[in-house]
RNA sequence: GCGCGGUUAGCUCAGUUGGUAGAGCAACUCUUUUACACAGAGAAGGUCGUAGGUUCAAGUCCUACACCGCGCACCA
């Protein structure tokens, strides 16, 4: 068919993301294509096709999505739409995250504005609270992820904290319950004063700090400590059996001693845990509240004793001192102990880490608690004998499950080789509760409530990341193992988080899918790096400096946004934020759009040049290759630098005052921005809604090369 | 202490299996010629952290070192 002089009259004004995105998203949406099963229903990918499907990292529900995401978020769309495109049955699903400890804490934080506290309005008011704010968090992150053009399955959205997701939490809790992989014990944890609850070791963050570290008299010996206010209970001083200097002293020799209150009996132990070249090579241990002390103190049955209650105020064991936070009592027991003559020195520049609380920032004081864990080294008859651990470590090292980039492997090795039973109870209300009730001695574990009167529930939660390592399959279907979706979509094919929370949560769906399923949860992991701003600072809720995506959108496009967070990115690469960049896609979407003016302006005429056609193929043959093979930020800038630099300024240049071009410049228009529709979907979309003979949408047609990629789940 | 990553144009960063360096922005010259000034043409800009080595050939592989960043462990 020949085209006219008569230009479709969108083409008349420079190309206009803000009156196009929104408007093409509804089609999308209302299309059903999203939707898996509607392509197979009305063609669009064959019922026995291939399948590619990726669930979404839930967003946490505590806010709205920063730049961060957006980057992701762009990835997995532009892996999305390549997969449908290829004719695959392709599932992108979304959710949000519950992320317990943040939202409990940030609700909190808002009731307090209002005068309220949490305690005070009792479990259930609260949690009331809470669900109207993630109901409201929840509109904005989905409105945010429709603006950014994600092609994402609504129609099997999921929450973290549903109904649906709760039953898959009981349904593992009870099962692991049963396989003794989860005990309830007295063990010592990570507990945050602030924010009241324990928190695992993977929750922490070290703080560098200055501190003062003073030596103090402790009988014949010196000891050394940045925290004095810990030493009421010490009575064991510890050496190594190797030590010259202390050789005249002998395992479990009594010492009689002046101490803080008083005298006291110490007792010595020599273990070559002790660095002899650190301090003085003489140490007293607090078994309550170290966990390398308390690893000492179950190693010769040696007795403990809890020196800081919960709040972080000092026992009666402090006897003067006691009631006092820790902080205040510091300098007062120097004080006396200078006045005691015990004060040796005090070094002012000493340097520590110090355990903080990621979410609420308190400094962490070890204490011996009654919680929950999980045992990560205990044999499964299930799974051929094989502990957690082992389950964890065995896909990636069998490279059934890739991680890229590759040298993550062996951050993940090395994280599970020293990982510890994981603390699983939290002491917040917003969460999925422990299904454990207590009788008076007797304790019952089950999916649902036990009958029968005078059962009381646990009181605690789960940590989120418990129901996060579930995501893979419990948002298809299970615990029903005959769900379609579970069948047809799992193992799901790539999961595109932040390397930052490869331990958190990638371990933990690894840990989860091959415990409850026998079956890795994807396969392939594409870490993706840390998006920062232009100082190079971290992009985070707490400090405040998100730029709002959707202010960016309004001004440049999702388009344009989104190639600036691909083209240049490499898999595990951090990246600064630059509004040039996006600028520069912004004008690559006008660019584009002019182009098709000019070719549909021309007579389509000539038939194909086989030169630029064999052309076009080699770079198409190329892009797919970098596309099969995870190297989006090349296919994007090839493709760019091609339509640019090759198409625009060369081929359409040189064809000028020619005849017999048409035909192909349309060829080349025509497939090229099916290149490049997975990129930048919303200008690709809305031209393709300009050329002439295109009934259905461009998200949907093939990609156009054939043969080209043989590999069905790359 | 153990391990990992980075060091490439003024800035921010790419560079797939080794074949004499690329993008965006900024800066320079020219051009408002009917696809596009959200543009075009042209020019400029890098001894690819340092020092060695392998190779016909190294930004790309090997070794050592320096600086920056990160993870893990220790931190009495």
């Amino acid at each position: 068919m020949e085209i006219s002089n008569g230009v479709d009259e969108r083409l008349l004004r420079p190309y206009d993301p803000k009156n196009t995105e929104d408007r093409i998203y509804k089609l999308w949406e209302d299309s059903g294509f999203f939707n898996p099963d509607i392509c197979v229903e009305k063609g669009i990918a064959k019922a026995d096709a291939p399948y590619f499907s990726i669930v979404l990292p839930p967003p946490n529900a505590t806010g709205v999505l920063h730049l961060g995401h957006v980057l992701e978020d762009s990835m997995q769309d532009t892996m999305i739409r390549y997969n449908r495109m290829l004719g695959k049955r392709t599932l992108w699903l979304p959710g949000t995250d519950h992320a317990a400890i943040a939202t409990d804490s940030k609700v909190s934080k808002i009731l307090e504005k209002e005068g309220l506290k949490k305690r005070d309005i009792g479990r259930e008011k609260f949690l009331e609270r809470v669900d109207e704010f993630v109901a409201d968090s929840r509109k904005t992150i989905v409105t945010q992820l429709r603006k950014i053009g994600a092609s994402l399955d609504w129609s099997r959205e999921a929450f973290t904290l549903d109904k649906a997701r709760n039953l898959a939490v009981r349904t593992t809790f009870k099962k692991m319950y049963d396989d003794g992989l989860i005990y309830r014990g007295h063990r010592i944890v990570n507990w945050d004063p602030k924010g009241q609850t324990v928190i695992s070791d993977d929750e922490i963050v070290y703080v560098e700090q200055k501190n003062k570290f003073y030596t103090f008299k402790y009988g014949p010996f010196e000891i050394a400590t940045a925290r004095p206010e810990t030493k009421f209970g010490d009575k064991y001083v510890v050496m190594h059996p190797d030590d010259k200097r202390y050789a005249k002293y002998t395992h479990g020799q009594k010492i009689q001693l002046e101490w803080i209150n008083g005298p006291i009996e110490a007792t010595v132990i020599k273990d070559d845990m002790i660095d002899m070249e650190f301090g003085t090579g003489v140490m007293t241990i607090t078994p309550w509240h170290s966990h390398e002390d308390f690893a000492l103190a179950e190693k010769y049955k040696l007795d403990k004793e809890q020196i800081i209650d919960k709040y972080g105020k000092l026992l009666p064991v402090a006897q003067e001192f006691a009631g006092m936070k820790i902080l205040d009592a510091r300098e007062k027991i120097v004080e006396k102990l200078k006045a005691k003559g015990l004060l040796v020195s005090i070094d002012e520049n000493y340097i520590n880490r110090v355990a903080t609380a990621e979410r609420s920032g308190g400094i962490i004081e070890p204490q011996i608690m009654l919680q929950w864990f999980v045992d990560v080294n205990k044999k499964i008859p299930d799974r051929d004998n094989k502990s957690l651990k082992e389950l964890m470590l065995e896909p990636v090292r069998n490279k059934d499950i890739k991680i890229l980039p590759d040298h993550f492997e062996k951050v993940y090795f090395n994280w599970i080789e020293n990982l510890r039973d994981w603390c699983i109870s939290r002491q917040i209300w917003y969460g999925h509760r422990i299904p454990v009730w207590y009788k008076e001695n007797e304790t019952y574990c089950g999916i649902e409530a036990p009958n029968g009167e005078g059962w009381t529930q646990d009181e605690d939660t789960l940590d989120t990341w418990f129901s996060s390592g579930l995501w893979t399959f419990s948002t298809l279907g299970w615990p029903d193992i005959s769900a379609k979706d579970l069948k047809n979509f799992h193992p799901t094919s790539v999961i595109n988080p932040g390397y930052e929370i490869l331990f958190f949560w990638v371990a933990r769906m690894i840990l989860m899918s091959q415990y409850l399923i026998g079956e890795i949860p994807f396969e392939t992991v594409y870490l993706h790096g840390m998006l920062r701003d232009a100082k190079g600072q971290k992009f985070s809720k707490s400090q405040g400096n998100g730029i709002d995506p959707i202010e960016i959108i309004n001004e440049y496009g999702a388009d344009a946004l989104r190639m600036s967070m691909i083209v240049g990115i490499g898999p595990g690469a951090d990246g600064k934020f630059d509004l040039g960049k996006v600028k520069a896609y912004k004008n690559f979407a006008n660019k584009i759009w002019n182009i098709t003016r000019y070719v549909l302006s021309i007579k389509r005429e000539g038939g194909l040049k086989k030169e630029l056609v064999d052309e076009w193929n080699t770079m198409a043959k190329d892009i797919t290759f970098d596309m099969d093979n995870f190297r989006f930020y090349l296919a994007a800038e090839k493709l760019y630098a091609y339509i640019w630099h090759r198409f625009a300024d060369e081929i359409i240049e040189e064809s000028k005052g020619k005849d017999g071009y048409g035909e192909t410049l349309y060829y080349i228009l025509e497939n090229s921005i099916k290149l490049l529709h997975p990129f930048m979907p919303f200008v690709t979309e809305e031209i393709w809604s300009i050329l002439p003979d295109h009934k259905n949408f461009l998200m949907v047609e093939k990609w156009p090369l054939k043969g080209a990629h043989d590999k069905s789940n790359v």
